[in-house]
DNA sequence: CATTGACCTGAGAAG
DNA sequence: GTTCCCAGGTCAATG
């Protein structure tokens, strides 16, 4: 039955400060890969099954990347329309390490990026160490679109699941790998049908079904062809204008946040994840839980004027990150984003576990706190153990928001 | 404009 | 074994 064709590994030349694959592929951007055999990461992308690994001990300066054809594929290039990217060896008959280079986002260095943001700005310098290589993806834009719409008041593992039942529900079958199967991601028109939301339902999609069913109609029924991408960035990356940035970003990033708020399930964070993640504005600043909380904590947000997370604090929040940033604002802005997740709070204790127990058994001893605030303590010490540097001020934000929390349970 | 409550669901903590 | 809470927000109705 397996008549589907599958390369060899093949090398990928980018270091482990250039990307992480371990942190950019579970921060949270793209919700399909899947980590199979312990260390390989595999996703469909454009009809393909891709398969990836990173040693940082053996070879940190290559991925290793090996492709699955679905076995009717005429595997025709596509490099004769393309533009010039050349590669050298036997694969020239593969568009897949170009593929990779656009979907990974490669051009920017990120090594200087992270030198320019660690010099503007003391609390990404102090945070980003333990959180290096992390990539914005350049996405394809449907699929984010559909993945955020799913992600509003929820968690990643369940958005990995519903859309990974997305995809099996209505995306092509490509081929096994490991004895999974593989699908590629639904196009708009899919899920245009008038059965799409009731379905949705029960895939267990909540009500974000009528979200996405709407939205699939509006994009590839209402909408002209190729709109969605038409709001993509496509000036070159140029790392000589980040000071020129206004705080509002550049007009066609307006535009397409714009144009997006007006899709069903879209509200302003959702499409500035798109923008970011899918469109290429790196000046895109998705605000959400998350990035209040740093905010808060770390650059005096959630007083005066900012109280709350309004409409207006939420563009002051953006416009302030794009004014210390420059113009990719939101590629820092999701390397604090992953150092805030739980999925990598085991990187901030590693070496602390012992006196995080001291302190808990400590306040245990006040007998009236129990147990409901252990957790809260214990994640006050993970949060201390990276800002032990920070000045009293700040350091009082942290007691503060942690108290308001407490009081709420 | 800012505030408030409803909205699906399933994994994990709490009791 | 059960109950409860929460997670990358958005929308619609009110001050």
């Amino acid at each position: 039955m397996n008549s589907i064709r599958t390369g060899e590994w093949q090398k990928l030349a980018v270091s482990l400060a250039e990307l992480s694959l371990d942190t950019t592929l579970r921060c949270g951007q793209s919700f399909r890969w899947k980590k199979l055999n312990e260390d390989e990461w595999t996703c469909s992308l454009r009809g393909r099954v891709i398969s990836l690994k990173q040693d940082p001990k053996q070879d940190p300066n290559h991925v290793l990347y090996k492709v699955t054809w679905p076995s009717n594929s005429p595997l025709t290039k596509l490099s004769s329309s393309g533009k010039g990217v050349k590669v050298e060896d036997d694969s020239t008959k593969d568009d897949t390490e170009a593929l990779l280079r656009h979907y990974f986002n490669l051009e920017p260095n990120l090594t200087e990026l992270y030198e320019r943001w660690s010099m503007a700005d003391p609390n990404f310098k102090k945070r980003a160490p333990k959180f290096t290589g992390v990539r914005i993806l350049k996405q394809d834009a449907w699929e984010a679109l559909v993945g955020f719409i799913c992600s509003s008041n929820n968690n990643i593992a369940r958005i990995s699941q519903m859309v990974n039942n997305l995809c099996l529900s209505y995306g092509p079958l490509i081929g096994h790998v490991h004895d999974q199967p593989f699908h590629d991601f639904p196009t708009p028109e899919s899920l245009a049908g008038p059965e799409v939301e009731s379905q949705l339902r029960k895939l267990g999609f909540g009500y974000r079904a009528k979200y996405l069913a709407r939205t699939a109609v509006i994009v590839s029924k209402e909408k002209p062809e190729n709109w969605l991408e038409s709001l993509s960035n496509t000036e070159p990356f140029d790392e000589t204008e980040w000071k020129t940035l206004k705080p509002g970003g550049r007009p066609g990033y307006r535009k397409s946040h714009e144009e997006l708020l007006a899709l069903q399930g879209v509200g302003p964070k959702v499409a500035d994840c798109v923008c970011l993640m899918g469109l290429g504005w790196g000046e895109s600043v998705p605000v959400d839980t998350h990035v209040w909380q740093i905010a808060q904590r770390d650059y005096k947000f959630g007083k005066g004027k900012h109280k709350s997370l309004t409409k207006a604090t939420y563009d002051a929040i953006g416009n302030h990150f794009r004014l210390l940033w420059g113009e990719e604002a939101g590629w820092a802005h999701s390397v604090l984003f992953a150092a805030d997740l739980r999925t990598f709070a085991i990187r901030l204790t590693e070496k602390t576990e012992v006196q995080e127990e001291l302190q808990i058994k400590a306040e245990s001893e006040d007998g009236v706190i129990v147990q409901a605030t252990t957790v809260v303590k214990k994640r006050e010490a993970i949060r201390e153990e990276t800002i032990k540097e920070e000045t009293t001020d700040d350091l009082n934000v942290v007691f503060s928001t942690t108290a308001k929390r407490t009081r709420r349970r």
